[in-house]
DNA sequence: TTGCAAAAACTAATATCATTAGTTATAGTA
DNA sequence: TACTATAACTAATGATATTAGTTTTTGCAA
């Protein structure tokens, strides 16, 4: 009496997020996810394209849950207040969920369409607080581009624990927030 | 006839760092840096530690690189031309050495003495940058911290592919780093 | 010069993992 | 009620890291 327990691909996704949350993204084997379900291996190949599809629909799943609390932060906000917003979701996030946020970054094949859709959509949120600046287009795309590697720098930096120093780390992210603010006006054509 | 065919942990070193910088992080293990040697797997544990510790020394490697190119690019420079040459070096070794770079940020214990040590130089030669700015020694830290995300935050968004649209990414960083530059009197206490 | 000890490179063996092939039993449908 | 699709399984294969134990060479000491 063993087929049909009643496996699905949420199921499989929620133990692996929680895996690479907890554990580390290295730790994250099918073995472990079948390990914590009690299953056998073979049986998530029934809900899933082996590892590496598993980890591209955790870059999916990540992205979508990013964008969400990120959206639901900026409504209503506008000028430097929503890249404020904006800044402190994205790190509640990456702090919140570090496996699942560094697999946000890690798809298998950045290329895939649903990780292009999930992250498109993403970045049109970042497109969108620019547009309060009167900026080109053009001005507004690289703006997001250095917001994002700020957030994603400092994020990724603090998972590491690459910042080694006895100073408080959310004084640092916010002075960066504000420095980046602060120097905006620089990108302008 | 085969013992002592001159084996050493340079040797060994180099060829991982080429297939990191070349094959991608993922694809380097010993089986592939043995037969790039044209060596049996179990040779390599004379010279090093298994798997984890080739990977510490890689990172090692790559931060003494790193401080080295660094500290060649700011000697004689002050100020934002000395902000801006070490960025320029920074991203500069990114992109030569994508593998390397990567595993520096990625040792597998970042609390081992010899990954602190090396990595302390490189910290300690972005805190001279600051000294020209006459800030506190707290705030020239975070402002290392700041720049160290800003750094690190777009090399590894470039790298991963991240960045999607047709859009000059240098022009990018020459604004990212200016917009920096002008954010960084927010700094200050 | 000769002999010995340290160690380099090896073979063999074990364990873990991902993956595929093929089996069995269940759930939903005709 | 019977049948089909398929979920979950066992078995098998191949890749990897790692350890144990062997052989041979190098370098040093008598």
């Amino acid at each position: 009496m063993s087929p049909r327990i009643g496996l699905d691909q949420t199921t499989i996704l929620m133990a692996a997020a929680d895996i690479a949350d907890t554990q580390g993204i290295d730790e994250l084997s099918l073995a472990a996810v079948a390990k914590k379900l009690n299953i056998r291996t073979p049986s998530l190949y029934n809900h899933i394209d082996g590892l590496p599809g598993l980890r591209m629909k955790l870059s999916v799943y990540g992205l979508e849950q990013l964008y969400a609390t990120a959206h639901s932060a900026v409504t209503d906000m506008t000028g430097d207040d929503a890249i404020r917003a904006m800044s402190a979701a994205y790190l509640a996030f990456a702090r919140a969920r570090p496996g699942v946020y560094e697999l946000t970054l890690r798809a298998p094949d950045p290329g895939h369409p649903e990780v292009v859709e999930a992250g498109g959509k993403l970045v049109r949120l970042l497109v969108a607080l620019f547009e309060d600046y009167n900026m080109t287009e053009d001005a507004a795309l690289h703006a997001v581009r250095c917001l994002r590697s700020v957030l994603h720098g400092f994020a990724s930096l603090e998972q590491k624990g690459a910042f080694g120093l006895p100073l408080d780390l959310d004084v640092t992210f916010r002075l960066l927030v504000d420095t980046f603010i602060a120097g905006l006006q620089t990108i302008r054509t």
